[in-house]
DNA sequence: TGTACATCAGTGAACGCGCGTTCACTGATGTAC
DNA sequence: TGTACATCAGTGAACGCGCGTTCACTGATGTAC
């Protein structure tokens, strides 16, 4: 078979999202080449034409997860007032749809321990992801000085992605509820203490 | 080669302990048979006449992170006056000597992950854990009503475990001390909210 | 326009390697007499 | 107390299986003429 000149890029693109969203799942160990190109529609012996080896496809099929993430903030903190945005990314980020939804969720609670055990490379590529995602929330708090809004973006940052990981090994129940909502509320109590008096905000889940 | 009477159960012990650091250290998947038991002093055959497979060991392992971890939350908590107590925890957790010891630091940063991948039984045995880890935490806030408290904990539980993980995948540079830095104000804020006032707490790294 | 050839994404059998597991065996020590 | 036997933690070769990787091949389509 030989097919028009984009064919192979969208395959190859197929692949790597589709091993994006099973890395987050459950994690690079238990990615079968076989199984990836199965689910890509495909057999196992094609795989090296579109990638030099496993550990060059799990690389990209991170740094798609990784990119994927930060897009997604970004997206989500432009769309919305900026008094907003901050609320609204925190309660969106500790729900239930978000918890439940491993494989199209945030790269961090899924990823960020196997990154502690990856390359320096790799590590260093988290960084960079890490370090525009606390530019980007830290920007939510313009009246803040900046080194203050940068301290309490990791702080807010640090406490929903380890609520949403303790939510997960929670399961679905009660409990997990619970852990998601204390984590909603602790990490809006630095905005609400940081910023002028407005009605209090009681918001629950959202998508 | 025969020994005395209690030999078999300590050598059980010594493949459990260290099975346990690397389980920490590395994740599940990258534990092997062979390594482990050679690890031990042993040779691969004789694992078998200590568990019914390698899953038994893991199981095993995990196990033994969990409760060596609640086991020390414990004993910190004790040895010290009710009012440093949280504080102590959380500096100590949020220490450059924690992040630098995966292997025998809390079992949350390096296993919660893992355990949301695995099975039911791995879950609730996780989920008892933790309930023991916050109740011990919320015990330290006795003037807060039993479920402000217990939220407080889990926020808390929340953002020291995140920022360690966000840490370690930071490296040990000075990014990676920042976000140290920022959780440990960020777990203490509440407690200073809700307690009667004392001196400022300036608190750095310890053991 | 029609024909011959080149291309190359994808196929599927095969390979080698490492890993979990099994098993016949060892040999030092406890126990029975 | 001394001797014969039973025990069983540990040894190391062997097994089967799955996985990543290789490779000769296919065949539909693009291109040259």
């Amino acid at each position: 078979m030989r097919y028009s000149k984009d064919h192979k890029a969208e395959t190859h693109d197929r692949i790597v999202k589709n091993a994006s969203v099973r890395l987050r799942e459950r994690g690079a160990a238990s990615l079968g080449v076989s199984e990836l190109m199965k689910e890509a529609g495909l057999t196992h012996g094609g795989f090296y034409a579109h990638f030099a080896s496993r550990d060059a496809l799990i690389s990209e099929a991170f740094a798609h997860a990784m990119q994927q993430t930060t897009g997604r903030w970004r997206k989500r903190a432009e769309q919305l007032p900026e008094d907003k945005r901050l609320a609204s990314i925190v309660n969106g980020y500790l729900s239930a749809e978000h918890r439940d939804d491993v494989g199209n969720g945030c790269a961090l609670p899924s990823l960020g321990v196997e990154v502690s055990r990856a390359s320096p490379k790799t590590r260093k590529a988290f960084a960079s992801k890490l370090e525009d995602m606390i530019a980007m929330l830290a920007e939510q708090s313009p009246d803040l000085p900046a080194k203050t809004a940068r301290r309490e973006a990791i702080a807010v940052i640090a406490t929903i992605m380890g609520a949403m990981i303790l939510a997960r090994a929670a399961g679905t129940g009660e409990f997990s509820d619970e852990i998601l909502s204390a984590g909603r509320q602790a990490a809006l109590r630095g905005e609400n203490a940081a910023k002028p008096r407005t009605k209090k905000p009681k918001a629950r889940t959202e998508a």
